[in-house]
RNA sequence: GGAUCGGUAGUUCAGCUGGUUAGAAUGCCGCCCUGUCACGGCGGAGGUCGCGGGUUCGAGUCCCGUCCGGUCCGCCA
């Protein structure tokens, strides 16, 4: 070893020791007569001294060092006369005997401290000083903790980890496929796994009834500040087991890791159906840490000669509770917000009732004050509040009114950090009818079992069939989701037809699973978590890429290593892949 | 595929209705300083204003195109 200590672990019962540490350094200080070098390592900084009067030659060459050069020092530890209350190894430093330039540094382009003066493209280009920085370590330990109590909680409840191959099949449901040429078998082609779905079922199917995989997923689709091409599920399927049993299961791996990772107690986790929380937080992922839900007001407010709402499908307001006295400015603003072609709504229609009980509205045209006083009760609101309402085709108001509540959550300091609301939102509908290519697509996925109950309905009205399928959520992200898998042979036949599959279709990209269906599948079902993206909110960080050691940027591309790239002629001739242009 | 914001010193940014020598902070280099820890003081170096074209007596600033980056919509079973 060529350290007796870390840069960390150092104190006042050290004093006197003779100790070696390795590290960069971090920042030097020369005072004149003496100078200061504050070492760092993964564990923490250590601060030297040299004394220019004691040994003037050692403090001549310490002063030579620079920023990020490689040192092995070897020293006393000693009580500091100036202690530093603010650094875990503040009470003590080392008085420097010898030390060793292990490697030299140019100059960083960007500082290495948490407040770095780096932007984002700059630090990804040097990931690796980057990582230096105590922030993104301390973001990637605690990922590390979380995979291993992960590991803990899932090996104690008898779950297996078995790994599934990455090289496998394109099918065409669901996200674009990374693929993979494979020399061998010219014009073929792998696809990366977008999550192991079939083969966590194929494990059912041979009896290994507790599965787990912290696993990655590849989708070719564009990225966001919470999408990576790449990213890393939890990925979990339990065989015997009813959907209550999957959610018990998997809100105790939740409520571990909240109480393992962050020392926090949740309760029960409340449950919400998808049309609960579409009816009332306009989202199937709802950040329930603030209320404000919709009041829905279409008997309320037509009848009255405003065409606007006499003709909207939906009429529907939150409460801005407190916000009465908003000015004609923020009022407008909120209005330029909802009129964005993201969100799409035509008009903002508010309601204020002062502090001092006046009710005024943008509608006043229309509405006496009773009318008025009749809505703003429906509300419960009371004197200071600001009732926004939007109008228009259900389904659009009730998303456009869900980003407004999210907005109105954030300009009132609704969503503290550190504040965690997780819920399950239960019973999704099993499709969804695309108007585009005019049929339905699975909400979930094709192997999802739709609600016994609701099965003849396949036939009839496949819009209303509910699934067993679920989300976990936490502060408005979706952080997992799954469901119970049809494990019948018939009905995932029928289901593949009911997406517009032929049969031969079917049976050519998921006949070895329906195959398998007939050797005695059991009743089964899973979940899969987004790791990184939970990890993001554990930490309370804005974009998942701080979670990721070597992420990739907006566009896909890694500035790193300048991926991806093209390939040698000779390359493409082997896989016998002609580019056409 | 679309919307939007940005690209000026190593770095992060400012630079107004176009006007003479493009600034600040930080980093870097030099000198001074024996208790600093965001040390302090003095001095210095450092710029093809992303790229191409246009308007103009004159463009970092206005216009067009293009490249790069951020955020969002579409997309993400």
């Amino acid at each position: 070893m060529l350290r007796t200590h870390t840069c960390g672990e150092l104190n006042i019962v050290h004093v006197g020791l003779e100790v070696t540490l390795c590290g960069w350094l971090q920042r030097s200080r020369d005072m004149g007569g003496l100078t200061f070098i504050d070492l760092r390592d993964r564990y923490g900084i250590t601060q030297l001294v040299f004394n220019l009067e004691v040994n003037n030659a050692l403090c001549i060459e310490a002063r030579k060092l620079g920023r990020e050069f490689v040192i092995s020092v070897n020293g006393k530890v000693a009580e500091r006369s100036n202690k530093n209350p603010k650094m875990a190894t503040g009470d003590v430093e080392i008085l420097v005997n010898s030390f060793t330039v292990l490697n030299v540094s140019k100059t960083p382009p960007f500082t290495i401290e948490d407040n770095t003066d780096g932007g984002e493209e700059l630090r990804m280009k040097y990931r690796y000083l980057d990582l230096r920085r105590t922030v993104n370590r301390k973001n990637l330990e605690l990922r590390h903790k979380m995979g291993t109590e992960t590991r803990n909680y899932l090996n104690n409840q008898q779950f297996l980890e078995i790994e599934t191959p990455y090289m496998i099949k394109s099918t065409p449901e669901g996200a674009r496929d990374f693929v993979v040429p494979s020399r061998m078998n010219p014009g073929q082609f792998y696809a990366l796994p977008q999550s192991p779905q079939t083969f966590k079922q194929l494990l059912m199917v041979a009896g290994y009834d507790r599965y787990f995989q912290i696993v990655r997923c590849f989708r070719d689709e564009d990225l966001r500040a919470d999408r990576q091409p790449e990213f890393t599920q939890i990925d979990c399927e339990m065989a015997f087991v009813t959907q209550e049993d999957i959610l018990d299961t998997f809100e105790g791996l939740a409520k571990h890791l909240f109480k393992s990772v962050l020392n926090v107690e949740t309760g029960k986790f409340p449950r919400l159906s998808y049309d609960q929380a579409i009816k009332l937080y306009g989202s199937d992922k709802p950040d329930i840490r603030f209320g404000m839900t919709f009041t829905e007001l279409n008997e309320l407010v037509k009848g009255k000669n405003f065409k606007l709402l006499d003709d909207a499908e939906l009429v529907a307001g939150i409460n801005a509770s407190g916000c009465s006295e908003y000015s004609r400015k923020q009022v407008d603003e909120l209005t330029d917000f909802v009129k964005r072609p993201q969100v799409g709504a035509t008009a903002l229609f508010y309601i204020r009732w002062g502090l001092d009980g006046t009710i005024k509205s943008s509608v006043d045209k229309f509405y006496t004050v009773e009318d008025l006083t009749a809505i703003v009760e429906k509300f419960n609101a009371k004197p200071g509040d600001l009732i926004l309402i939007l109008a228009g085709k259900e389904a659009k108001i009730r998303t456009a009114l869900g980003v407004l509540r999210l907005e109105m959550g954030k300009r009132m300091n609704l969503m503290k950090p550190g504040d965690f609301k997780p819920l399950w939102v239960v019973d999704f509908p099993l499709l969804e009818w695309d108007e585009e290519t005019h049929r339905f697509y699975a909400k979930h996925h094709p192997f999802t079992a739709p609600k016994p109950e609701d099965i003849p309905l396949l036939d009839t009205d496949p819009g209303a069939v509910r699934a067993n399928a679920y989300d976990l959520v936490i502060n408005g992200t979706e952080i997992g989701g799954g469901s119970i898998r049809i494990h019948n042979k018939d009905l995932q036949k029928k289901m593949f037809s009911v997406l517009g599959f032929s049969d031969q279709d079917a049976a050519d990209q998921f006949g070895f699973l329906m195959n398998a269906f007939e050797y005695g599948a059991p009743p089964h079902g899973g979940i899969a978590f987004g790791f990184d993206r939970w990890a993001t909110i554990f930490g309370g960080g804005e974009s998942i890429r701080d979670y990721i050691a070597f992420p990739k940027n907006n566009s896909g591309r890694d500035v790193m290593i300048d991926s991806p790239s093209a390939i040698k002629e000779e390359q493409l001739k082997e896989l016998q892949i002609k580019l056409s242009k």
